[in-house]
Formats: structure tokens, sequence, C-alpha cells
DNA sequence: TAGCCAAAATTATAGACAGCATGTC
DNA sequence: CTATAATTTTGGCTA
């Protein structure tokens, strides 16, 4: 055991008050075992224990060691909420006058201001824009942090982790690398990659008793435990853990599951809400509880029903009037943190939610029940989930300080199942992670810009810099090499790098937008082969359906109309031969139109059986390839710029034409946009002539003063 | 022939990063 | 192309 005191070997008096304030009297095992291993000395480190183990301590420990000695550190994470909750956490070294940037596609202050800061929290994909955009401030890294590293394996986003990390280690020579993981089967060879020492414990601050549930018995390993009254194993459970006063997390496989659960558990939870409410673990007196829980729990349903009129949102308040929620992609990320919130702060008693909750944030529970470890994956059918990802959910089991241990339950039919689950699960060794480097569209992105940020200027360097990537460390090479001949050959029929590999202006361009290539090239070819007269929005909806950036919606068998919608428009479509892909490209479109039409989200999502959340996420992703679309169409002068830049505009607002002078206002969104409108103001120059008394009809006395003082400012 | 129940057929299926330049109701 | 669970439709049977 290491007292906190001996850091002061290390790290500045302050530095260990500020812990020892925050309750911290030694470090846990693992922690102590990495400051042996050098952590405070600059060492590499790759870490490999469980969830909540005490890793983004060490982080910050070496993180603070070089802001105060004027170091800069960059700390990458998988996840945008997980950025701001790092940033969140950091920003309490404020004191100690150490200054925390925050750097995602949704938050951004300038590239070269962030620079200023002692630590800079981004995501992977950012921190690859970042040093594909120049940003020099990332040339001079003192600590590296990769947080998940284990995501290495990630299909779609484990190469670009693994080509910003090369990119880092290549410009920062002298920094020192701390790699946060998982417990995986080979962290040995993760860390040989990185020249790092390895720390691996299954250490867990809190104990986690893992076990099956199956008719009514809770199967641990060596033991078997009777849950009380034997109905239905999922009601069983739930209520069993309300009685002790704890929460619950149900992970379920699908959102409709997740959904039916939470429903069902509102119906049987609410008729004793008054009981389980008593036993909950607030650390108030009852009287307080009783009468916060009530009124807090109305407000947490009304704030769900602020968020949106939707068909999901209406459910999600249905629930969380019983103290349940679900949770999953499909909602707004404020009704997600909604949910989130009430889980922490105790008035949601159990979540039902698709694996959302199993990466992202930190919001443990006393139990865990995984209802379902299968999950749907197109080709191959139901898939059982590799244990990396069992353990991800189950160890949100138990809160440290909170629960007297955690309780993670696989949920089974059987008896043969219970025991391959103990097997497989309970008793199994995660597997080893591999490179996904060697992926064509992977490699579309990365070899483009290796070439176009200057990390290689000839087929030699190439070659020398996929050599030190973790795939050549890992894997023979002849794969990867195959698909690289090919990548390069398409990069340059398409005219982003010339034969001898340098980029081509072109190709910087694409590289800087951050766009598979292959989506730049469906953009041009289709931007040069269609007649301008013919483009409508429709065709440009279409277009950048068509490109592997955006994800399209799945077409469903009630989705009949698609098809006449195909119809229809015939002539207004891009060409696609895969009349499937056709399919779920128009329907995409469609909302797409639907959206920029103005129609109201719950008719959206009604229409196209999206949750709004979903919508968001279309229109976000399409706004950001229609930007991308506009300048390639102004680079390569293919004419349609102007109308792909009012195009992104209106997909921004989801306003129709005609609004889009106004929108040009501060304080004017769709809504405001169409009162203003309709009332007769068509223009800018149609507010100038008016009134304020008259605006204030339509927008309210507040909006319309703020929006005369913006005209008299504009126009002058 | 309405009404009921069980068997068979049908249906649907997780998540979320990036550009750019600042503020919807 | 590989599965599964929830939902809907069909079909068999009874009263």
């Amino acid at each position: 055991m290491l007292d906190i005191e001996d850091l002061t070997s290390w790290l500045p008096r302050e530095v260990v008050e500020l812990y020892q304030k925050e309750g911290i009297r030694e470090l846990y095992p693992p922690q102590a075992e990495a400051v042996e291993r050098g952590l405070l000395e600059g060492k590499n480190l790759l870490i490999s224990v469980p969830t909540a183990a005490g890793k983004t301590m060490l982080a910050e420990l070496a993180m603070l060691k070089a802001a105060l000695n004027g170091g800069r550190s960059l700390y990458i994470v998988p996840l945008r909420a997980l950025a701001s909750e790092k940033q969140a956490a950091f920003s309490r070294f404020s004191d100690l006058g150490i200054k925390v940037g925050l750097s995602s596609g949704d938050m951004e202050r300038r590239d070269e201001y962030l620079g200023r800061n002692h630590i800079i929290v981004a995501t992977s994909e950012k921190a690859d824009s970042l040093i594909r955009n120049g940003a020099q401030w990332i040339r001079d890294l003192s600590v590296l942090v990769v947080d998940e590293i284990h995501l290495l394996d990630s299909t779609n986003r484990g190469p670009t982790l693994e080509m910003t990390i090369t990119k880092l280690l290549r410009i920062n020579p002298n920094m020192q690398v701390l790699g946060l993981s998982a417990t995986v089967a080979n962290a040995r060879e993760v860390a040989s990659w990185l020249s790092s020492d390895l720390v691996e414990s299954r250490w867990r601050p809190v104990e986690l008793k893992e076990g099956v549930i199956c008719n009514g018995e809770l199967h641990f390993p060596g033991e078997t435990v009777s849950i009380p009254s034997r109905r239905d194993d999922l009601v069983d459970l739930v209520e069993d853990t309300m009685n002790q006063g704890g929460q619950i997390l149900i992970f379920e496989s699908s959102r409709r599951n997740a959904e039916a659960t939470a429903a069902k558990l509102a119906r049987v939870v609410s008729k004793r809400t008054e009981k389980t409410r008593q036993g909950l673990d607030l650390g108030q007196n009852e009287g307080q509880r009783k009468k916060q829980g009530r009124v807090q729990e109305s407000l947490l349903s009304e704030k769900v029903l602020a968020t949106g009129e939707s068909e999901t949102g209406k459910k999600l308040a249905e629930c969380v009037k019983s103290g349940v929620a679900f949770h999953h992609a499909g909602l707004l990320s404020e009704q997600r943190a909604i949910v989130e919130r009430g889980f922490r702060s105790g008035e949601i008693r159990a979540i039902a939610s698709t694996p959302t909750l199993a990466a992202g944030l930190n919001l443990p529970a006393r139990r865990v029940l995984i209802k379902s470890y299968k999950r749907y994956e197109g080709a191959r059918g139901m898939v059982a989930i590799p244990v990396m990802e069992y353990r991800q959910m189950a160890g949100r089991a138990g809160r440290p300080g909170l629960d007297p241990r955690g309780e993670s339950f696989l949920m089974a039919k059987n008896d043969a199942e219970t025991r391959d689950l103990l097997d497989h699960y309970v008793h199994g060794e995660p597997e080893e992670i591999f490179s996904k480097l060697a992926m064509e569209p992977a490699l579309r992105t990365h070899l483009l810009s290796t070439m176009a940020t200057g990390f290689a200027k000839d087929a030699e360097e190439l070659k020398r810099f996929v050599d030190s990537t973790f795939y050549a460390h890992q894997q023979d090479a002849w794969h990867l090499d195959a698909t690289i001949e090919t990548v390069l050959d398409f990069l340059i029929e398409s005219q982003m790098i010339e034969p001898d590999l340098r980029p081509t202006p072109l190709g910087a361009l694409v590289s800087r937008l951050y766009i598979d290539p292959l989506t730049a090239r469906i953009v041009v070819d289709n931007l040069r082969s269609k007649e301008t007269t013919k483009i409508t929005d429709l065709t440009l909806l279409h277009l950048i359906t068509m490109t592997p950036d955006m994800d399209t919606l799945y077409v469903q068998a009630s989705d009949g109309w698609v098809e006449e919608f195909i119809d229809q428009h015939y002539g207004e479509f891009c060409n696609e031969d895969n009349y499937d892909w056709m399919m779920r490209e128009a329907k995409t479109a469609a909302l797409l139109l639907e959206w920029i039409g103005e129609a109201e989200e719950e008719k959206i999502a009604d229409r196209f059986r999206v949750g709004p959340g979903d919508i968001r996420r279309v229109a976000e992703t399409a706004e950001w390839l229609m930007h991308s679309a506009g300048r390639l169409s102004e680079h390569l002068e293919l004419g349609a710029t102007f109308r792909i830049y009012q195009l992104e505009k209106r997909i921004h607002f989801g306003a129709g034409p005609d609004l889009l002078s106004l929108l040009d206002l501060k304080g004017v969104g769709r809504v405001r946009a169409r009162k203003l409108h309709r009332a007769g103001y068509r223009s800018l120059d149609d507010l100038k002539g008016a009134d304020v008394a008259e605006i204030a009809e339509v927008v309210g006395p507040r909006i319309a003063e703020k929006l005369m003082a913006q005209l008299r400012s504009g126009a002058g």
C-alpha cells in the first residue's frame, strides 16, 4: 500500500492535499504499482484494470506533474459525452492554475487557442482532425493519455485511434504515453507496441459477484441462492433489489425490448411505490425523502415532456413517473441526460438500456441484469457478445463507497444455458484484440491523410510509417500491403494523390474535411454527370445519403411507400445500382426532405419509425456532408455550390427556402422565422421598415428588441 | 357462425465520430 | 446466408 502522502516525493504538496480533501488516503494497489513502475518519472505505461479501479486518477497525476512543469497533455476519449465529463472533472484543478480545454465535434474553441491549456481533452477523431489541420501545439506534448485503448479492436473507429496514436508518437518522440485499457488477453502486445510497461490487475474497489439467474435461482460459482417469490425472474430480481434500497441496470439487445421492459416494470413498480421509496438509499431522513421523492418525480417526468412531444418522450415520461426509465440512442441527448441524472440522484431506480450505457458514462448501480447477451449482427444473425463486452456491462455493478458489493447476472432459460453462461462469461477470459487497420475503408481515409499531412512523402516513407502501426507490430503485413495497393490506386485514380503519392489540392481538402475519400468521389462524380438544371433539393439530399459517411435508415416491411416515392421522383435521384441500398437512401433522403420542409419532429418520428434522437443525428450528419459537398463543388467549380450551401443552412435549421434570409438573425430559428414570415416579414428589409411593437406582436417584446438591435447595427 | 386459443407466419433488429462558426423554443 | 423474440395472422375447434 502506498500512502497518498508519499506522492510528495514527486508532486507538490498542494496536489496531494487536493486529493486528501477528496477523502483519498492511500492509493489502490494497481495505482501504487503504476507509481512504482515510474508513472511520475515519465515512463510509458499500459494500465489494464477493471472499471473504477482508479485509472483516471493515474492519468491525472501524470498530467498534473507535466502541467506544473509547464508541459501540455492530451487526453483522448472515445465519446463526446465522455470528453465533457472528463473536462468537467479536470476543471477542479483550476485552483492549481491548471487550464483545461475541450475539443470535440460539437464543442469547439479555436484550435490554436486550445494550445494555451495544460490539459486538452479530445475524441480520437478530433485529435486526428487537429493533426490534419495543422494545429501547432499538438507537436509539443509531454503526456498522451489514451482512454479505453482496447477500442483499437473496433472495426469502425479502431483504425482512427491507431493512426492518431501512431502519428502523435511520431511527432512527439519524447512524450510519455499512458494507455488505459479494460482487461484484454493480449495487453502485453499493446504495451510492447507503445514501448511501455504493463500494469495488469483484476483488483476492484468494490467486490463484484457475478452469476446467472434462471427460474428463481441465482447461480454463483459454487453456490446457488433462491430469490423470494417465483413468478418472473426479471420482476422478482428488480423488486428484490429495490426492497434492499438498491438500483438496477438492465441490458437489452434492442430498443424495443428496452422500452417494453421499462414499461412492464413501470406497471409493476408503481403499485408499490410507497414501500420502495422508503428503502431508497438517499442519505436523507424519511420525511424529506417522501416529500422530495414526489416533487422531483413529477418534475422529472415534466422535464422529459418538455424535451418534445414525441411518442418516445411520452412513453419515457410515463415510465419516469414510476421511477423507471429506458435508455437508447433514439432518445434526444437531453432526454438521456435527464435519465442519467435521475438515476444518479436515486429518483430513477431501474433503467432498461441498450448497450449505450455499457460503454458510455460512469453510471454504476448495485445490480446489473444482462437480459440478453446476444446481439443481432446483420448477416450473422444473433451473435453472443464478446467476453470483453460482458465485463463492460457487469462492471457497472457496485458503486464505490455506496454499495457493500455489486452483483451482476446473466439471464438463462434452462440449466444447460446456465452452465454455458457461467463457463463462458463468468469464468471466461476476455478475448485478444486485433488491429482493424487493414480494412479498406479505414485505409482509404488514413492513407490519404498520411500523405496529405506530410507523414510520408513517397512509397518508401509510407512503408516505414505503416510499419510503426499496431497492425504491423501485431500481424503479418501481407494483407495490409495488398489493401494498401488497392487503396493507393483508388486515390490516384480519384486525383487525390499524384502517381508519386504527393497529395493534390483536392486530396488535401478531402483530408481536412475529414470525409471518406469515397464520399468525395461519389459527390464529385455525380455532380459532374448530372445536368445542373436537373438538380433538385432531393437530388442533393440523395447524393449525400449515397456516401459511406452517411448511416442510412433501415427499411422495414411497413415502408412500402418508399418504392412509390422512388417512382414518383425517379428523375431526381442519382444513379444507384443496388435497389436495397436505393430504398435505404431514398428513405433517409425523404426524412431530410421533410425536415427541411418544416415537418414536426413528432410526425417525422412517427412516419419513419425512428426516435427523435435519430432525426437529429441524421440531420447533423447530413449538414456536415452537405457542407463538405459544397466545399468540393466550390473547389472544383462544379456549379452547384451556392445551392448546396443554401441547403446546408436549411438542414441546419430544418427550414424552408423562403426563410433563408430571416435565419441570419440571432435568436431566430425555424419556428420564429416561420412566424415572422407568416406575419408578412419576408426579408430583413421588411423587418427594418417595421415597428418594434408590430414585431413584438409576433415574437414577443424581448426577442423583437433583440432583432431591432441587430438590424440597426447590421445594415447601418 | 361467432368466439377462443394455439400454432404458424411475419416482422424487426446497438451505437455514434467528423466541418464550421456560434446561439432554437 | 447463419437467430430470436415479439407481434400478428391464420386455422382449428367448440358452443
